[in-house]
DNA sequence: CGTGTAGTTGATAGTGCTCAATTTTAGTGG
DNA sequence: CCACTAAAATTGAGCACTATCAACTACACG
């Protein structure tokens, strides 16, 4: 599980390409996949510098089996984790550049938000242009030139490691955001 | 679960286009996903005549309950789901269009050799060519064009809703394709 | 002050989309 | 068995989007 920073799953590919599938935050209990599935055919990578917590397999089982309820809990993090993959999915076959990163950004901050490290519309991102592009599926100038485009509508800005959501609800209205998929406790904003 | 016939799951955007985000073929529990999350925000059509079956969400928390054994095997079907949605994450980011339609056949055609329904490298493909561009996250255009370009490399074939692969191994090659994410039990091909 | 990484820019070549038309296929009823 | 119809597949043309390559700038660090 991941105490403090952020860390990827990533595919690696023949020409040295590279596929972030998943980007986990504190929070987030990482490898809860690979206590069933026995081979993985990709890596974990901590971004920036992570303190994680590490438990056996073996208290995962007999927690699952003396608590079906806490059963439930793990399963259903694992299920919130598919239901990521799927709205990325979408984002990738359908929506715009723009789009993309506006999405990326408006789940980051719910997901930090209900991890207690990020309010007030803003939170630390700390990733390279280049690790968005490998996270969206897009060249690092791409996402360059976009982000410049999307900064110039004032919605949102990033710099200094920092996000700054302006105008939240146009950003998602922007994205095509709907935050239903992320599961969280439904609290007026 | 899917007893006969394709589905597919997908999302709806607001210049009605569409993104299918997972297709079940006979045997895949579809909707173990919608026991744990309360809501859903997306939708599962059947592509043609299928014949489905139901079981009560009680009788799987019961089953589950009961026989710990049962329950990871639950868990484990949705935690594969996962791994097949990040597969496909990884082709829509980083595979070329002839890739994405040559990795998409590769895992359908193992995917249905394990249900039964497939063998001697052929099998039905009930979908038409605009759904695989939904499904790739490509036009339709796009799909027939690059679908020809494929076809005359004779590494596979598709007319009449049947697939042919002529030569698994470098159809896979040419996809990259690694069938390690689905968990499949490995035997000799 | 040198060094390396991240961010930015311009130019060019692919890649993929849209629109619109045409051909083929499958299913229907006579 | 044939004519009719709707859906699916195919084609061409033009344009928009995105990648690649190659510089160049900004910034942090020792």
């Amino acid at each position: 599980m991941v105490m403090r920073g952020f860390a990827a799953r990533s595919h690696y590919l023949r020409n040295g390409g590279r596929q972030i599938t998943a980007l986990h935050v504190p929070g987030d209990f990482v490898d809860l996949h690979a206590y069933l599935l026995k081979v993985m055919d990709h890596g974990v990578a901590a971004i920036n510098s992570c303190e994680v917590g590490f438990t056996s397999y073996d208290s995962i089982r007999r927690a699952t089996e003396q608590s079906p309820h806490l059963g439930r809990l793990f399963w259903l993090s694992t299920v919130i984790d598919g239901a990521v993959q799927r709205a990325w999915i979408t984002c990738m076959g359908r929506l715009s550049t723009k789009q993309r990163i506006a999405h990326f950004l408006c789940e980051l901050y719910l997901r930090l938000e209900a991890a207690g490290i990020a309010s007030d519309n803003r939170y630390a991102l700390p990733l390279t242009q280049t690790q968005l592009g490998d996270l969206l599926g897009l060249s690092v100038v791409h996402i360059n030139r976009k982000l410049q485009e999307l900064r110039s509508t004032r919605l949102v800005d990033w710099k200094g490691g920092m996000v700054f959501i302006n105008d939240f609800d146009a950003l998602a209205e922007l994205a095509e955001f709907d935050p239903t998929y992320l599961s969280l406790r439904i609290e007026p904003r």
